[in-house]
Parts: C-alpha cells; sequence; structure tokens
RNA sequence: GGGCCUGUAGCUCAGCUAGGUGGAGCGCCUGACUCUUAAUCAGGUGGCCAAGGGUUCGAAUCCCUUCAGGCCCGCCA
C-alpha cells in the first residue's frame, strides 16, 4: 500500500473529517523542499477524500515572521526593515506588494500549477481576526508552565523572563518585550527597543506568539490531524516534541499526526545554470520539471526518504518513468512491483486521472523536435510529421505546451552539451577537395524521390555511403556535420524524417 | 555529545508492518528492423540485500553491535 493511503486510513481513523494543515515561512527564496511539504500534505488530502471523507488542507503563510537579517539577495537599505515582520515590509522589487507577497507569489504559482487543493491561510489575518487570543491568553497565565516545559524538552536554560508572546511596537514595527505585570486581557504593555512603551491588543495584529507556541496554538485552532514538516522540527527536543505538551498543557488541544519528510538535495549534474552562476534553485527545478512529473517524484518514494534531485538526464528518466506508469494504469495490469508507483502515478493528480489515456510523446523526442522548432505551433507541425496528433484534447495540448516549455529550459540552463544542437541555417563552408562531397551528391540525389520516412531515408543513405566508399560511419558524420554542425546528433532517419525534404535536399547539394 | 533518517544490481528505487527459493525501470550487452550515436521492438547480463553477531527449521525482513552517508539539536521559522 502506498504510503498516503496508509497515513489516510490512520488519519480517519482519528477524525472522520480531519484538518492537514501545512505551511511556509516566505522569509527568502524558495527552495524545493517547500514544495514538498505542499504535495506531501496534498497527497494525504486526496487519499483522505477517497476513502469518502470529508477532508481540508489547509496552507499557512507565515508571514509575521520577522526578516531575521539582511539577506545577501537584499539591497542595502532593508537594513532598516531587519526585525519588522514581513508583511510589513515593501516588496525589494519596489512593486506594490508586501515583502512576503513578493517571495510567496512564485510558490503560490508553484502550488496552483501542480494543482495542490488548499485553504491559504495567512498567519497575519490570524492574529487580526484575534484568532491567536486565546492561545496568547493561555500563554501568559501559563507562562511559568510553558517556562516548565521548554526547559524539560529542550534540555535549555531558560530564562525565567521567558516572553511567549512578543508585542509589536508601534513605533518601529519590531518585536517589543513586553511588561508581564501589565497584562490584563486583551492588553498587555510593552517597552520597545528603540524606546518607545506602549500597549497592544492581543485580539489584533499588534504581535506574535513566537514559534514554539505559535506552531502548537496553530493545532488547537485549526484542530490539525496531520502535519508534514521538515525533519529539523523532528529533533528530539524539537520544536514538535515541545509542541506536542504545549498544546496538550497550555492550549488543552491534541497534536496532530506527524508526518516528517526528509530535504530534497538539488544537484546540478549538468552544467551550471547561466543566470544564478550556482547549482539548481528549486524555482528551476519547477521551471524544468512538468508539474505532474514534480508531483510525481515527491510521491514515489517514502517521505523520509532524501530525494537528489537530477537535473541532468536523470530528469528525462523520470518523465519516462511517469509516462511509463501512467501506460500501465491505463493498461490496467502491473507488476506488483509497480504497485506503489501506479498509485503515486494517480495522486500525483490528486486522484483526477483523466477518463482516458492522453497522447504521450517520447519526451527525448520531444527535447529533439524542439531544438528543431521555431515555437510551439512550428513543434506541433513537425511532430505531426511523424506522429499522430488527431484526437488530442485540449488537455493533451496544454500538457504538449507545458512540457515544451520545461524542455526548453533544462535545455537552456542545465543539459549536457551532447544533447543539444540547432540546425544551421546555412551549410558550412567546405574545402574544394573535401572526400564527402561525393556522397552528398549521392545521397541528394537519392533522398529526391525516395519516400519521405525514416526508414527509406536511412536507406538511401547506406546505399550512398556504399557507393561512394565513405563507409556508413563516415556517412552519418558527414550529414550532422552539415545540418547540425555536430559529429553526432538524434538518430539520423528519423531525425531528417523530422525535417522538409526540399531543405535536406538543398542542404546536401549545396556541399556537393 | 544527543537525536532522526538512509544503506538492496553500474544508477534510481520496490520488497521489511504480519520471516518462507531476491524484483522493476534505466544503463549495459546481444539480436531484429537494408540502419546509428539521442524517439522502435525482442532477448540477455547483472546483487555475500553495508559488515558482524543473535533469535529461528528458515532472516533483506525481527533483535543487538559496528561501519558509512545525509540532516537536525540557536526565544530561528
Amino acid at each position: 500500500m502506498h504510503w498516503a493511503d496508509v497515513l489516510a486510513e490512520e488519519i480517519v481513523g482519528r477524525d472522520p473529517e480531519p484538518t492537514i494543515a501545512t505551511g511556509i515561512s516566505p522569509t527568502g527564496i524558495i527552495h524545493v523542499g517547500s514544495l514538498r511539504e505542499a504535495i506531501t500534505g496534498e497527497s494525504v488530502r486526496s487519499a483522505v477524500a477517497e476513502l469518502g471523507n470529508e477532508v481540508r488542507l489547509v496552507y499557512l503563510i507565515d508571514d509575521m515572521d520577522p526578516l531575521r537579517r539582511r539577506y545577501d539577495f537584499l539591497p542595502e537599505s532593508f537594513e532598516e526593515h531587519v526585525g519588522k515582520p514581513i508583511c510589513m515590509i515593501p516588496s525589494p522589487d519596489g512593486g506594490p506588494g508586501t515583502y512576503a507577497e513578493h517571495f510567496v507569489k512564485p510558490f503560490l504559482d508553484a502550488v496552483d500549477s501542480l494543482n495542490v487543493k488548499c485553504d491559504i491561510v495567512w498567519t497575519h489575518q490570524l492574529y487580526a481576526e484575534g484568532k491567536f487570543a486565546k492561545a496568547v491568553d493561555a500563554s501568559f497565565k501559563k507562562r511559568d508552565l510553558a517556562i516548565e516545559i521548554l526547559r524539560e524538552v529542550t534540555g535549555r536554560d531558560m530564562d525565567d523572563n521567558f516572553a511567549p508572546y512578543n508585542p509589536l511596537c508601534e513605533k518601529c514595527q519590531r518585536y517589543a518585550k513586553p511588561i508581564f505585570e501589565t497584562y490584563s486581557f486583551p492588553y498587555v504593555e510593552y517597552e520597545c527597543g528603540c524606546g518607545h512603551r506602549g500597549r497592544s491588543d492581543v485580539e489584533k495584529m499588534e504581535g506574535k506568539l513566537v514559534w514554539r507556541l505559535e506552531w502548537p496554538a496553530k493545532w488547537k485552532i485549526f484542530g490539525v490531524d496531520a502535519e508534514p514538516f521538515g525533519k529539523d522540527h523532528a529533533a528530539a527536543g524539537g520544536s514538535f516534541d515541545s509542541g506536542v505538551r504545549l498544546v496538550r498543557e497550555v492550549f488543552g488541544g491534541e497534536p496532530p499526526i506527524p508526518i516528517p519528510y526528509e530535504f530534497v538535495q538539488l544537484k546540478g549534474v549538468g552544467q551550471m545554470h547561466k543566470s544564478t552562476g550556482s547549482a539548481v534553485t528549486g524555482m528551476d527545478a519547477i521551471n524544468m520539471t512538468p508539474p505532474e512529473v514534480l508531483n510525481y517524484m515527491f510521491l514515489r518514494v517514502n517521505p523520509q526518504r532524501a530525494i537528489d534531485y537530477d537535473s541532468g538526464l536523470g530528469i528525462l528518466d523520470m518523465v519516462d518513468e511517469y509516462d511509463r506508469m501512467e501506460r500501465l494504469f491505463f493498461e490496467g495490469e502491473w507488476a506488483e512491483v509497480d504497485d506503489a508507483s501506479v498509485r503515486a502515478y494517480q495522486l500525483a493528480q490528486h486522484n483526477e486521472v483523466p477518463k482516458a489515456q492522453p497522447k504521450q510523446v517520447p519526451y527525448r523526442h520531444l527535447m529533439n523536435v524542439v531544438q528543431m522548432a521555431d515555437g510551439f505551433d512550428d513543434a506541433l507541425r513537425i511532430l505531426g510529421r511523424t506522429e499522430d496528433l488527431d484526437g488530442m484534447t485540449q488537455a493533451d495540448i496544454s500538457r504538449l505546451r507545458a512540457r515544451m516549455r520545461c524542455v526548453l529550459y533544462w535545455l537552456d540552463g542545465f543539459a549536457p552539451e551532447n544533447v543539444k544542437f540547432s540546425v544551421l541555417s546555412e551549410a558550412p563552408e567546405l574545402p574544394e577537395d573535401d572526400p564527402a562531397r561525393p556522397f552528398y551528391a549521392s545521397f541528394a540525389a537519392k533522398l529526391a524521390d525516395a519516400p519521405w520516412d525514416a526508414d527509406s531515408i536511412n536507406g538511401a543513405l547506406i546505399e550512398a555511403a556504399a557507393e561512394t566508399g565513405i563507409g556508413n560511419k563516415k556517412g552519418y558524420q558527414a550529414v550532422y556535420r552539415v545540418v547540425i554542425g555536430k559529429t553526432s546528433g538524434p538518430r539520423l532517419g528519423p531525425f531528417l524524417a523530422d525535417m522538409e525534404r526540399d531543405f535536406v535536399v538543398d542542404r546536401l547539394k549545396d556541399c556537393s
């Protein structure tokens, strides 16, 4: 059984109408680990839904988190914003949105393109609506207990002045220290490092629980039954451990079923990306991996297994594997060893598998066609020469379009050189006495009236190579040389068949 | 120092919960297709299941130890 189904049963056993939560802290540039979290949550959601249960996936955006420091990618002017909540800082690109909106945007786009079905909740709104008020109240009233729990769980020396809640200074917009004696629900006075003294209302967006308490407070607020999180939180004495006790003893709730997941390692197997100059980023992974395949990649292995994202040729294998599972699924028969992977295929579309098998174009073929074509329509035209494209649905076309975009992005920044080529717009200049000239002439003549298919083209080449004594190997190389300027390339017969006959014949004649 | 996870074919991974002659894909090799490297098909090669010990009639699977790798243990989310 697939792990998502195992979890789904466990979750439903606990609550027939469960809530699954997950979240992100958009303080910086998105990474694929965050995506794994979203996809893991979504897969469990859809597995629960398939059992026939009502289920909700809540996606929390922690935009009340303060900007911890000025990261390297931020302008120096952002020094002044350090310490402020990221929902109150302007976007670094000068746009209209906030800092948090700026960094979460690509992520929400990705979540959207991956078709994750979740309720997006901005943490600052929860504060603004007073949703945290009870938890803040409990934190103040049971502060000693909270400190004791943190002391026991983390083994740290806890300051008796530990503040579970930090008011937001109305003057400088940074988090300040509360003055405990002044607390009287819903108000607490504070003294800020900037010298300002004021009063904040815990029912408004005027302060924030610290992470270790905010997390369990959310479990209580939403009645969270299960939550995926990175294994950093899962360490002994980590925030999950302390959260378990805090939610029970301070907030009077129950912790969720934990779904710890391993991190994703990005290995730039191919060349480094031009624009970033460094290894693969999360956005790169999203841009070069078809969304359904990215889903599949996370779902095919257990969450606790680390994933090495292979941005080289491995990505082609991953797409091929996905397509193979798709075929198996529609054939309705597969080996036991593929059980989990076929199920992962279904979950990768959130259990909304198309009724009929989508049109598949082999990804490696697509890779070649994209390099020959000038845009999507042209690529379709080329594909149409060798593939039967009749009966393509709207969904088929948009999938093809998305995949081509991914291939292009991959070719542009990550593909190994030996799979890249471009068709030369003009014939290269060859020496007068180039030994291949007679071969080009012979091959051109044969192609002029041969049937235009891969086999015939190839046959013509063999004949021409034999007649002119150049030999097969050199014959092939000679053709690659004048078409793409390399000595190797895609399988030649099918490759030339994808092109216009006149173009090929003219090119060969030009070189003869 | 403490914790969690991982270690099965060259590579990516199933199989372990409920022990019963080790699997898949890719790669590789061979063959077919008048033919090739990168879209086809068929067949084949391939592993002391990290190491050692224990339990058992029987262990990849359960227990213990060791080794290797990854990650985490900051009022940081």
